[in-house]
DNA sequence: CTATGTGCAAAGTGTTTGCAAATTT
DNA sequence: AAATTTGCAAACACTTTGCACATAG
């Protein structure tokens, strides 16, 4: 399939590539509609499908709603369960997998989602 | 609140208990229904939000469904891409974290969501 | 007896889709 | 010109909820 490149698709590419909040697609919709205020809600999920099919962002399950992420190296999530905010982790020096032992039990690892769940500084220290 | 230990609510456990699929409310309640035919799938839902509220079972976010999981004990999850079977991994011995770093970085661990995605044994050697 | 739970059906929420018109290439 | 994409609204899938009746304690 011949893909176009569409103001629409762009726009909601850049408003994802510029956040670090790792938004849901209303979210992605109100801020695309600035621009493009007659953008439908279908629009902003097609193409944010397309853009997860070309491998230019992530889709994140959390709870019962989507978010998405415009970084698609490899990097783990936080999750602060005080503010619900959802913050990137760096992979270096964070875990150590035992692959061999996985491999050994017959789970063949090829991805690896982790999602530590706890307190972020803000909300720890109050600042909110 | 004072709980009460209905016949659906027992069931529903044991249900789950007797199971390490991982299933869905749907499922659960498709097997509950052999026993209590006029269950209704609002009472299984129900349930399994007291359920969890009580700590006995824990709710896993598999896209945008949830699936249940009567064993609550730290674990980890393995997903097949091939089957969409999810499988329990003991926690011992497969990963090493750096809970200083991450408190350092302003993050403190509280809990920890794993999913290894990959390809399980049955699918690997096309046993299925 | 009374607070808690149930079955039912309707409503809610996030997401997807069919279609005719518009737009990209 | 042809194939892709759009806006719109309706449809979907999963989950929650209001209510009158039932039941555990």
């Amino acid at each position: 399939m011949q893909r176009r490149n569409t103001n629409q698709r762009k726009l909601i590419y850049e408003v994802l590539k510029n956040t670090n909040i790792h938004p849901t697609a209303d979210w992605i919709y109100e801020q695309v509609r600035k621009e493009i205020s007659n953008i439908s809600l279908g629009t902003v999920y097609r193409n944010l499908k397309v853009l997860k099919e070309e491998g230019k962002i992530l889709e994140i399950n959390d709870g019962k709603q989507s978010r998405f992420d415009a970084r698609t190296d490899k990097h783990f999530h936080f999750k602060c369960t005080s503010c619900a905010g959802i913050y990137d982790i760096d992979k270096e020096g964070i875990i150590e997998i035992n692959d061999a032992k996985l491999a050994q039990m017959g789970y063949f690892v090829q991805d690896l989602d982790v999602v530590f769940v706890g307190i972020c500084y803000k909300c720890k220290t109050g600042e909110n």
